[in-house]
DNA sequence: AGACAAAGTCGAACGCAGTCGAGTTTCTCA
DNA sequence: TGAGAAACTCGACTGCGTTCGACTTTGTCT
C-alpha cells in the first residue's frame, strides 16, 4: 500500500500552494497570514510548516515553475537583421513584463532572487540560463562585428543585467510609471553602453 | 528657552542611534530587538516610534549621518589628477562597505529600499540626495572635459546606481565573495560605461 | 491481529514589530 | 503667571511568523 501517505501529502502540499497564491495575489504578500492560508488549505497553521519552511518558502516553490514556463516562452531564436540593441530591448522587454504582471508577485520574488536570506542553488541555475541566454545573443552579435573583439561577453551580461535591475527598481520605487517609459530607459541606457560615455 | 524640547529630542535622538548600532553590532540587526534599543537608550519602547519610523530607519539615518562626513571629502579635493572613475569607485565603495557591514541587516534595507511595500517619500529622499552628490561629480567631471558634453548627467547617475544594484545582487547572491572582487567589478563595469562596448 | 515506531497534525505559546490612547511635560499667550 | 493647547512618553495591546509538544494516524514486523 505505498503511498497512501504520500498520495495525501502531495494533495495538500498543492492545496497549501493553491491557497497561497490565490490570496496572495488577493490581498498580497504581506497581507496574507499563514493562518488564512492554511485555514483556505484546510489545516492547521503548524502544518504548513512541515511543507515549507517559511511563508516565503510557499511562494518561492510556486515561482520556481512560473520561471520555467516564462524561459520556455522566451527561446524564440530572433532573425537576421536585427540589432544587438533591439535584441536585448526585446529580452528584458519580456521579461519585464512577465514579471510585473502581478506587482505583488514580481516584488515579492525579485526581493527573494536579488537579495535571498541565503544563497539558493534552484535561483543560481535559474540566473545562469538567462546568463547563458544573453552570452548567445553577444556571441553572435560579436561574429557580426557589432562588438568590439576584446569584450568579455559575461561581463556584458552582467552589465546589462544590472541595468534591467536598476530599471525595476525605478518601476518599484515609484519613479517610472508606464511600460513606454521603461522601454525608453532601456534604450536610452543600453546605447549608453554601446556609445561610451567619455570623449 | 528656545529649544529645551529640541535639546531633549537631539540628545534622545543621539542615545537611540548609539544604542542601536551597538546592539546591532554585538548581537546582529535581527536579533536585536525594539524593545532592547529602548531599553538601553533609557526610554520606553513606544518612543522610539517617534524619532523612527521603522526598525530599519534607525540604521539608515545612521548610515547617512556616517556617510555625510566621508562623502564631502570625496567632493572637496579635486586639483590633484583625480579621475571621476576613481571618484565613482571611492563612492560606491564605501557606500558598499557601509551597507554590507552588517549582512543581514543590508540585506533587509536593500530589499526594502528597492522593492518597498509601498512608495515612501522618505526613501525617496533619501535616494534624490545620493542622486544629486552623483550629479556634482558628474558635472565638475563634464569641466574638467571627461565628459561628453552631450551627456544627460542624471541620467548617467542611474547607469551608474544600476551597476551597483548589480553588484549588490552578485554579492548577496553569492557570486562575489571578497570586497577585492567587488571592487574589480566595479572597475571593470564603470570602465565599460566610459569606453563604450561598440566598436 | 496487535503492538510499537514513525510520521503527521494542530492548538497553544513565544518573541517581536509596530500601534493605541491615556497620562505627563513643555510651550504659548493673554 | 496660570490655564489651555500642543507635543511627547510609554505600558499595554494587536497581529503575525514560527516553534513546541502533546495527540492522532499510518506503516511495519512478528
Amino acid at each position: 500500500m505505498a503511498g497512501l501517505r504520500e498520495q495525501k501529502k502531495a494533495e495538500t502540499r498543492k492545496a497549501i500552494i493553491k491557497s497561497a497564491v490565490q490570496l496572495f495575489s488577493k490581498k498580497g504578500f504581506e497581507k496574507t497570514s499563514i493562518e488564512d492560508i492554511a485555514k483556505a488549505a484546510g489545516i492547521g497553521k503548524a502544518t504548513v510548516y512541515t511543507y515549507f519552511s517559511a511563508k516565503s518558502d510557499i511562494f518561492m516553490t510556486y515561482c520556481d515553475d512560473e520561471l520555467e514556463e516564462a524561459f520556455t516562452d522566451l527561446k524564440k531564436p530572433k532573425d537576421d537583421g536585427v540589432t544587438l540593441l533591439n535584441q536585448l530591448i526585446e529580452f528584458f522587454m519580456i521579461k519585464f513584463n512577465f514579471i510585473t504582471q502581478n506587482h505583488e508577485f514580481g516584488r515579492q520574488l525579485l526581493r527573494e532572487m536579488l537579495f535571498p536570506k541565503q544563497v539558493d542553488e534552484k535561483v543560481k541555475e535559474h540566473d545562469q540560463r538567462y546568463f547563458d541566454f544573453l552570452y548567445e545573443l553577444f556571441f553572435a552579435a560579436q561574429e557580426r562585428g557589432e562588438l568590439a573583439d576584446d569584450q568579455d561577453l559575461y561581463q556584458l551580461s552582467v552589465h546589462f543585467f544590472s541595468l534591467y535591475l536598476g530599471i525595476l527598481a525605478g518601476w518599484y520605487g515609484g519613479y517610472v510609471d508606464s511600460v513606454e517609459e521603461i522601454e525608453n530607459w532601456m534604450r536610452d541606457l543600453f546605447s549608453q553602453v554601446f556609445k561610451g560615455i567619455g570623449r
